[in-house]
RNA sequence: GCAGACGUAGCUCAGUUGGUUAGAGCGUCGGAUUGUGGCUCCGAAGGUCGGUGGUUCGAAUCCACCCGUCUGUACCA
C-alpha cells in the first residue's frame, strides 16, 4: 500500500488541442480545395515562421518588460524580444519590406499557417489556430479589392457551400470614417469615441439595432448584469448612424465612390448580391484597415456537439491595408487581402457534411501465426504485395502469441479485412481471408461464443498467389456496400 | 479583464443535517477461450473528492483564496 510519488501529470495547455485523424484530414482537403482556386487566380504560395520580432508585428514593449497582452512573448538569447505571430498580414509585410528590391510588384501570394493568440479561449475559439490568406501588394486600384473579394466568394464555393449559404459583405472604412465626421466626431480629440462607435456598430449583428443604439448612447447590461459603458451620443446623432448602418440613409464621399466602382465590377462579372454584397456595417479590424473591408459570413445555422444552435458569424475577413509595409520602407506599397479560418469554417463544414465524405478505409490487416524470422519475412511479404498493388496494409506488430487480440485489434482498427496464414494453410499453399465487416453482421445473428468461434464467419480459403486479387475484389465489393447504403441513408 | 454557474474514477453521474474503509453504470485490463473480433460470465486495476489554507473531535460536504471548465460580456491585429 506504498503511497504512489507524485506523478507528473498529462494536461494540454488551454486553449490548444491535439488533433485528430479525421481533422487533420479534412483540413488538408480543405486547404487544397481553397489552394486549387487561389492557384486559378495567380496567385503563389510564400511561407514566414511562427516566430517574428516583436516590434515587426506592430506590437510594442511598454514600460513593464512584457509585451502586449495577446501575444505569446520569448525573449532570444541577445534579449531581443519575440512574438508568435497573431495573424499572417504582418509577417507579410515585413517579408515583402526586407525583400522590396527582389519582389516583383504587385505581388500575388497566398500562405496557409497556424496563429496565436494569448486571450480567452472559448467553445470554437482557440489560442492557436489556422488561417490562410491571400494578399496583393503593391497594387492602389479598388479593382484588386473587387478580385479579392471575388475570390473569398470562389473558395467559399470550392469548399462546396451553396450559393445563400454564405456572403461576402463589403464595406470603406472611408464611408464610416465620413459619418462619424457628419455627427461632428472627427478629429483627434475624439479618436477614443469613434472606437467605441465603431465597435457599436460591429455589434450589430449580434445584438440588433436596439443593443447597438443602447451601445451608442449610455450603455448596455449583459445577461449577467455587468454593464458596458457606451459612445454616449445624443438621440440625433444616434439616429444618423442607425440609419446609415441600416442602409436608409448615404453619404457621399470618396469611399462611397471607391464603394461604386467596386460594385460595378461586381455586376460586369455577374457576382450578384448573392455572393458580394456592400453592406454599411461592416467594420472588420481597427488598427490597420484604410479603404475597403469585407468579410465572409455564413447564413445557415449551425448546430454544435450539444445540438445548439449558434451564432457562426464571420468565418473570414480583410481589407485594404496601405500603411503596413511603409512602416518599414518609408515608401508607400498599398496591399490589400483577405484571411480564411481554417478552423472554424471547418467546424461549420463538418457539420454541414461537406466535409470528410472522402472516407478512409484502414489498412487490411496480415495476422502473425508464428514468430521466427523467416515466418515473419512471408507474413511481410505479403504486406508489401498488397502495399504494391496500391492497397493500405499492415502486419500486425503486437504481441503475435495472443492470436485473439490480433482480431481484436484488426476489429477496434475499423480493419476491413484479416489475412490468417497458420501451419495448416502454409503445408496447403493457402490463406485464410476474412472479411470483417460481413463477419460483424453475422455476430449479430449469433448469440454463442463456441459457434461464433468455430463457424469462422465470412471467411475463405483460397490460394496463396490469389492474394492480392482476393483482397482487392473484396475491398471493391465493400466500397460498392458503402455507396449503395450511403445512397439509402441520403435519399 | 468583468459578471455568474460549476468542479467526486478515463467518461456520465450518486453520495442524507458535517460522522466508520467515498459508490454505481459505462469504458480499460486479465481470465473462461495460448488458431479467430461480437455476446455472456468471473476477476482486477483505477480517486491527493480541482489545489492550498482555515473552522471542527471529525470535511467530498462549511468558510477564504487560488486554479480550471462552462455561459454572458469586454477586447480582438
Amino acid at each position: 500500500m506504498s503511497k504512489k510519488p507524485n506523478k507528473l501529470k498529462a494536461r494540454l495547455p488551454r486553449g490548444f488541442v491535439d488533433r485528430s485523424a479525421a481533422d487533420i484530414r479534412a483540413t488538408d482537403e480543405m486547404i487544397a480545395r481553397i489552394k486549387e482556386v487561389y492557384e486559378r487566380y495567380g496567385f503563389d504560395p510564400v511561407e514566414t515562421p511562427a516566430f517574428e520580432y516583436t516590434d515587426c508585428l506592430g506590437k510594442f514593449l511598454p514600460d513593464t518588460d512584457r509585451p502586449n497582452a495577446g501575444v505569446f512573448s520569448v525573449q532570444d538569447d541577445d534579449e531581443q524580444w519575440m512574438s508568435l505571430r497573431y495573424d499572417l498580414t504582418a509577417p507579410l509585410a515585413r517579408h515583402v519590406a526586407e525583400n522590396i528590391n527582389e519582389i516583383q510588384l504587385p505581388y500575388r501570394t497566398y500562405r496557409a499557417g497556424w496563429v496565436f493568440r494569448n486571450e480567452k479561449p472559448g467553445p470554437g475559439r482557440f489560442r492557436q489556430f489556422m488561417q490562410f490568406d491571400a494578399d496583393t501588394v503593391g497594387a492602389p486600384g479598388v479593382q484588386t479589392d473587387a478580385e479579392m473579394c471575388m475570390m473569398m466568394a470562389d473558395a467559399m464555393e470550392a469548399l462546396g457551400l451553396q450559393r445563400g449559404q454564405y456572403v461576402i459583405r463589403v464595406n470603406n472604412r472611408k464611408v464610416l470614417d465620413g459619418v462619424l465626421d457628419a455627427i461632428g466626431l472627427g478629429g483627434d480629440e475624439n479618436a477614443e469615441r469613434r472606437l467605441t462607435v465603431l465597435r457599436a456598430i460591429d455589434k450589430l449583428d449580434k445584438f440588433g439595432t436596439e443593443g447597438v443604439r443602447l451601445l451608442l448612447g449610455e450603455g448596455r447590461k449583459d445577461e449577467s448584469g455587468d454593464f458596458t459603458k457606451g459612445a454616449e451620443l445624443d438621440a440625433a446623432a444616434i439616429d444618423q448612424i442607425v440609419g446609415f448602418v441600416g442602409g436608409t440613409a448615404q453619404i457621399d464621399n470618396e469611399g462611397q465612390a471607391e464603394l461604386d466602382q467596386m460594385q460595378a465590377i461586381f455586376d460586369a462579372c455577374g457576382y450578384g448580391a448573392d455572393r458580394v454584397k456592400i453592406d454599411p456595417s461592416v467594420v472588420r479590424g481597427l488598427e490597420y484597415y484604410t479603404g475597403p473591408v469585407y468579410e465572409a459570413e455564413l447564413l445557415f445555422d449551425v448546430t454544435n456537439e450539444k445540438g445548439e444552435v449558434v451564432q457562426f458569424g464571420s468565418v473570414g475577413g480583410g481589407g485594404r491595408y496601405d500603411g503596413l509595409v511603409k512602416r518599414f520602407t518609408g515608401r508607400d506599397v498599398p496591399a490589400t487581402g483577405f484571411s480564411i479560418g481554417v478552423s472554424r469554417l471547418m467546424t461549420a463544414l463538418k457539420n454541414l457534411g461537406k466535409l470528410g465524405q472522402t472516407e478512409v478505409v484502414a489498412p487490411v490487416l496480415v495476422t502473425v501465426m508464428d514468430g521466427d524470422a523467416e515466418a515473419l519475412g512471408r507474413y511481410q511479404k505479403m504486406v508489401q504485395d498488397l502495399r504494391g498493388a496500391g492497397i493500405r496494409a499492415e502486419m500486425y506488430q503486437g504481441n503475435w502469441k495472443k492470436f485473439g487480440n490480433q482480431l481484436k485489434y484488426a476489429d477496434r482498427r475499423d480493419c476491413p479485412i484479416a489475412i490468417i496464414q497458420g501451419s495448416d494453410e502454409r503445408a496447403a499453399g493457402e490463406l485464410q481471408i476474412k472479411d470483417l465487416i460481413e463477419g460483424k453482421r453475422l455476430s449479430e445473428e449469433i448469440t454463442d461464443n463456441v459457434t461464433w468461434r468455430e463457424s469462422r464467419p465470412a471467411q475463405i480459403t483460397v490460394a496463396e498467389n490469389a492474394l492480392v486479387e482476393t483482397v482487392r475484389k473484396l475491398l471493391a465489393d465493400q466500397a460498392e456496400d458503402r455507396a449503395r447504403s450511403a445512397n439509402a441513408g441520403a435519399a
